[in-house]
DNA sequence: AGTAGGACCTGGCCGC
DNA sequence: TGCGGCCAGGTCCTAC
C-alpha cells in the first residue's frame, strides 16, 4: 500500500476524521509484535493522550501527543480504518480508542509495519539517515544530484534509496523514470545533470498527481473509510508489461532490478 | 565505502 | 481440491 502518496492521503484523511477534542482514551495491542514489539510505555498507561497533530516524514505517520510521538509505518500491507463499532478482522494489531468512542484500527497481514512510541523523535533509528522530502527545497539542491552522479547503481535503485531521497517506492520509481525518459537500468554516473534535474521534477509531479488521485490501490485499499485510491488507473508503465506504451505504442518491458519488478518503455527511455 | 542479497511475514494466483 | 512456486506499495542487516 504505501509510498509517499498513499501515506500522505492517509494522513490527511485521519486528520480530517480526528475527533474534537482529540483525546485518546486508550491504545490496545492485539499482537505481540509487528516488525518490532508492540508495547505501551509505562508512563502512558491509563493516561488520556491529547493528540496535537498528525504529520508525515518519509513513509511514516507521526502522531504528535503531549510528551512524545507515536510513529506508524504501513510496511507492505498495512492499513488504518476508522469505525464506530469494532469489527474484528484477521490481522488487526492496534486499536486507538478515542474518548468519543471512535476507533482507529491498524491491520497488517504481513506485519512489516511499525507502531512505536518515542518521547523524542530524534531517538528513532528510522529517521536518522533520511534524505530530503521530494516537496522540500532541499530536494532540488546539488547534493542530491551529486549523490546520484557518483553512484554505480541503477538509477531506479538510487531514487528508491531513502538515504538519497524519501518517499519513492517501487511503483513511482518506474512511473517517474518513464516520465523523465530515463532507462531505469542506467547507472547514476551515466545520467547527465540535466536529465537528473528533469527526473527530480518528474518525481515531484508523479507524487503530486498520485496524491490528487487518492494514491494507488493495487491489492489492499488505502483510505480510512475503505474506498480505493484511483491513481492505479493512471499508471503509465507499472504493472503494464506487454501492453502498449501510451507514447509510442511499443511493448512495455518488465525485468527485476535488485529483486523488484521494474517496468519501462525501451523506445521512450534511454 | 558502496553495493547486492537475504531476511522478515501472510495470502493470492497460476499451473500441474 | 491440493500443493508447490512465485509474486506483492518496505527497509534493515550482513557479507562481499
Amino acid at each position: 500500500m504505501p509510498e509517499l502518496p498513499e501515506v500522505e492521503v492517509l494522513r490527511r484523511d485521519l486528520l480530517a476524521r480526528m475527533p474534537k477534542p482529540s483525546r485518546i482514551r486508550a491504545i490496545r495491542f492485539l499482537s505481540p509484535k509487528l516488525r518490532t514489539p508492540l508495547k505501551m510505555p509505562k508512563a502512558l498507561v491509563g493516561k488520556t493522550l491529547l493528540v496535537r497533530d498528525i504529520e508525515r516524514r518519509s513513509k511514516f505517520l507521526i502522531f504528535n501527543i503531549e510528551g512524545g510521538v507515536f510513529i506508524s509505518h504501513l510496511g507492505m500491507s498495512g492499513y488504518w480504518r476508522a469505525e464506530k463499532v469494532r469489527s474484528e478482522i484477521k490481522h488487526d494489531h492496534v486499536i486507538i480508542e478515542w474518548e468519543n468512542g471512535d476507533l482507529w484500527v491498524y491491520n497488517d497481514p504481513r506485519r512489516f509495519g511499525v507502531f512505536e512510541f518515542y518521547p523524542d523523535l530524534s531517538k528513532a533509528k528510522w529517521f536518522s539517515h533520511l534524505g530530503p522530502e521530494p516537496f522540500s527545497d532541499e530536494f532540488l539542491a546539488s547534493q542530491v544530484v551529486d549523490k546520484i552522479r557518483r553512484s554505480e547503481r541503477a538509477i531506479k535503485s538510487i531514487i528508491m534509496d531513502a538515504k538519497v531521497m524519501v518517499g519513492v517506492g517501487n511503483i513511482y520509481a518506474s512511473e517517474a523514470l518513464f516520465k523523465a525518459g530515463i532507462n531505469p537500468f542506467k547507472t547514476g554516473k551515466r545520467v547527465s545533470s540535466e536529465r537528473i534535474s528533469r527526473l527530480l521534477f518528474a518525481i515531484r509531479e508523479t507524487l503530486a498527481k498520485a496524491i490528487k488521485g487518492g494514491g494507488s490501490s493495487i491489492r489492499d485499499y488505502v483510505h480510512v473509510g475503505g474506498e480505493k485510491g484511483q491513481f492505479q488507473n493512471e499508471h503509465l508503465v507499472y504493472g503494464r508489461s506487454g501492453e502498449m506504451c501510451t507514447l509510442c505504442s511499443s511493448k512495455i518491458q518488465s525485468k527485476k532490478i535488485q529483486g523488484r519488478s521494474t517496468f519501462w518503455c525501451r523506445n521512450c527511455q534511454s
